[in-house]
DNA sequence: TATGAATGAGCTTTCATTCAT
DNA sequence: GATGAATGAAAGCTCATTCAT
């Protein structure tokens, strides 16, 4: 919870951080073992107890270390009385899909740490609950001020927009090869696949909040 | 329908595949251990291998047996052509929303195995590709039909129609915890808070697939 | 603290139980690894979790199996009106002697468990402790028997002489090899060694005690 | 003998040695860690197998530092002419207790290197067994003095005797939590209960050897 | 001299599975 | 069919020690 005034992490330590990301992200926490890990990082084995004491820790580690960038971004954009506020969502929204789509293991790990279950880690449930709290202040504030100006609709349950905002995300980044396999596209490589998702993505997103907040078609 | 062409599972194999049902749902595959799953079926340890040959297709036969209750329960009510596209779909949405309620274990075990990576298992995989197929389907066929009727808007991309319909749900099935805590509902037991969750879904998700496919407001 | 009506422990459990005692008496705990235990015991690793649950339970459980062999032994002959204090003492003082003999590998661990120090198993130290008690009080009942008899002295420090007899006895049983070494007895063999030892030691602590308890010479 | 003829060790090395000594007195040299004792002795951990070559050799250390304390201290007193042999015996025998109290910690690591076993640090062994040596001699020269003034019994088993000395001693040494339990002292400091059984065994030990050595009572 | 980083071997324990009955 | 015993492999982690600076 204290700022941290240095990079914190040392190179090693962030190759460390960065295979044990990709690994959790595409075999789970539980299915991911600290030798693979290690492996993967060109490290000892020893070097990552050494390093963040645990598995466990290491794992918060990589929360630390990525949760950072999703508080920053958001907030600077926002607060400009100029932009209107459509154009405030279509831009939140921007962000939102691009920075999934760049971080897209590390979303991937934090969509199986929310889903729900009794013995998960404290410290990353808070993390979560408190980046889900103050992106959702955060759009609740513009939509305000959309309501206010007249421009979006009267009841809007943020909550549940909130749900179909980060689940539509949120369902592109896990099922992206079914829909790929879907859609016949599996001549496509894996990043030409992720530009058109993204591009297509960004669109609809858009699409639906304008459906979701005004009246206009 | 109600014959069963095989024998299907003993009574024995039931309670282990429900057993394994809540525990990987709450765990993770890789998070629970075959040991657990037999102390909380009432069974012998050895028995789960004795019956279902190993951990991997022991999940496998819980998609054999839970995923016959997804393909049943949805056709028989699109085929009706008396009944209004808007209706159809609004029938539709309100299945998927209970069905998730209904089986939200096995929901969330789908949610996880769904989640991208290389060297997943296979079948369940396929099983997974063809539900959703199954299911894409029939949303096309009723949103054609409402095209066609003219009551739908035209240039629908039903794919990402479909990553924002399951992406809401599934959001809502998996960080249920989130949602209590940020609106302050920790008063409420689960019962409770899952009843209030359903109803507020269902409306939710249809009134966006109002918004989605129609020009009305 | 229940009595166990059986024996308990299987065949292959009573040869990890004594590979352990063995390995634990001469390395210590910490100095033996679970593997030398299997190894010396002829089972395979696992089996020990298995059975005992872990290394410490093992010690336990060595405890247990043969604390048992404390008790038993010594009140029976004791209680007897007829024979006269002295004798009763030496009576104990034999059997003490001799148990210390036939279990020497419990009781070198036993030795090394009552070393003082903070983070010691509890399970264990409660049960030295009983069997502290129970001997101190069976020994001052004898004792006190002979005060009233007048036989032995007044003023006759319990806790003390049981410092110098436990004290003889468990150095005696720690230290032979530096007394063959000083006394020149390297020829003999370790049984040749503990036969004149044992047969030194009862007279020995005899002879001291009835110093200590009477005015004879 | 103030002149050390060694510059021997730097301070540095005093703190690691002092550091170690009271851990390997109260958890065991097995059952402590090099990087404990480094934290105790707040230097950096490299800095012991620096120092000293390895864990093994630091533990030689400690004897090679304190056992000198054991050499020097008795033999001058002992020749004293003029000292009647009893008083001999009784200053010997309190400086033994002396010396046990105030160097408990290495006491209890030297009873613990006691222990029979096969495969213990040799060098160690040897220091134990010539400090043993070396006592023994200055017993049975003030006990054959004794004989020959006929002030002491004839037919002293001097070696047995010693067990029970040192026997007594170190049971004390060792068990003085159970001593406090059974005896209910529980509510003495450390410091209260060590000057009692100090004051108790010296004179304890003395009463003893009175009886064992002399006709007096 | 002094130290943070690094290492390979080892630790205890648990894993999914299979064997013998 | 049903089960307690057994197994080899692997898990996460800590160990004493050494390296590079």
């Amino acid at each position: 919870m204290e700022e941290k005034p240095l990079p914190a992490y040392t190179e090693k330590q962030q190759q460390i951080i960065s295979a044990a990301e990709r690994l959790f992200a595409s075999k789970g926490f539980d299915g991911t073992s600290v030798r693979e890990i290690a492996q993967e990082a060109g490290v000892n084995l020893a070097m990552i107890s050494y390093y963040f004491g645990s598995k466990e820790k290491l794992l918060e580690a990589i929360f630390d270390e990525r949760i950072i960038y999703f508080r920053t971004e958001l907030e600077s954009v926002i607060n400009d009385p100029k932009i209107e506020p459509l154009k405030k969502v279509y831009q939140l929204l921007d962000k939102l899909v691009d920075r999934n789509f760049e971080r897209s293991c590390f979303h991937r790990i934090m969509i199986r740490e929310q889903i729900d279950s009794p013995n998960k880690n404290e410290f990353i449930q808070k993390m979560i609950l408190e980046s889900k709290k103050r992106t959702q202040e955060l759009v609740k504030k513009i939509i305000h001020e959309g309501q206010e100006k007249g421009v979006f609709k009267k009841n809007i349950d943020i909550s549940l927009m909130m749900m179909t905002l980060f689940g539509t995300i949120n369902q592109m980044t896990t099922t992206q090869h079914f829909y790929q396999e879907i859609n016949g596209l599996q001549h496509l490589t894996t990043e030409e696949l992720q530009t058109r998702l993204k591009k297509k993505l960004r669109i609809h997103i858009k699409t639906l909040f304008k459906a979701i907040l005004t009246n206009e078609n």
